[in-house]
DNA sequence: ATGCAAATGAGAACCATTTGCAACTAGCTA
DNA sequence: TAGCTAGTTGCAAATGGTTCTCATTTGCAT
């Protein structure tokens, strides 16, 4: 909970610095993304963050996700054919492993796979800025 | 030319032995798909094959490309922000490079990649059905 | 040629996300 | 501490790519 405390606050320093409001509204979003586990979507974050502040609106959910993105503390996610989802950008880079029966969503993280498409991208003449690389999948059955 | 008018006439074939019929405005679809170079949109596709069928709606240009795709003839990628792209699904599997700045897509392979994507999900228990991988890109320079 | 299930064009519907606007309010100022 | 004001909010309407509805047309097997 101190863990979590402090991950708050400092999200609420990084907004503040860089010119925005710290409202109730943005408060009870940011403490939802900051204690999330999964990757939940703007109404699946409407519907927690009501539960700490009934006022939130899905307007200001997704206006709040725009904010947040732009200010580097969320990552956006648009996994197939599904509606974008969220995460905070505090941990390091990963990718995604989707179930396609269940739609679970698992992190994986290659260095490997990293450096390989940043030398595909230096061979081509290009330098990497992001990318994307999403594994569909279903569970191995033996 | 010659290669072209093969290559169309396979795919009819396809969808004749998948009990789609090969209407006149799916023969120009068809047509302008086989002959792109590039990876058209639905409203770019609907332009062209305009041209060779004046008749051909939007709600056709998208009924045709979503019956194509569940047949395997075409693949339909989505792209960051952007509108669904299309491409026949003829040549051997490939990923894409987007220029951030200009929007054009360069397509690549790695086999390297695409092996330690099939390692990773074994890994995790799963069996991977399909990817996608995209780098995001500026061109470098120097 | 005929019959009929499949396909079409036009436009309405869908639906996640964005936006306009009048009423609020965070946070600096005096 | 009260006031000021630009940023923020809730609501509702707009957006825009894509899908669907339905009356009409058409591919194609017989
Ligand atoms: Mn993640
Ligand atoms: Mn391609
Ligand atoms: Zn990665
Ligand atoms: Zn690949």
């Amino acid at each position: 909970m101190r863990q979590a405390k402090n991950r708050i606050a400092e999200l609420e320093g990084i907004l503040r610095e860089g010119g925005v409001r710290v409202t109730r509204q943005r408060a009870a979003i940011l403490k939802i993304l900051a204690e999330a586990e999964d990757h939940p979507d703007a109404s699946e974050l409407h519907r927690r963050a009501k539960e700490i502040d009934a006022t939130v609106s899905l307007s200001t959910v997704y206006r709040t996700l725009s904010a947040l993105e732009q200010q580097g503390v969320v990552q956006r996610h648009a996994f197939e054919n599904a509606t974008a989802r969220f995460e905070t950008a505090d941990a390091p880079h990963h990718d995604h492993l989707i179930d396609i029966e269940t739609g679970a969503v698992i992190e994986f993280r290659s260095d490997k796979i990293e450096q390989l498409q940043a030398e595909i991208a230096a061979e081509l003449g290009y330098d990497l800025v992001r990318h994307r690389l999403e594994l569909y999948c279903r569970k191995r059955k033996d």
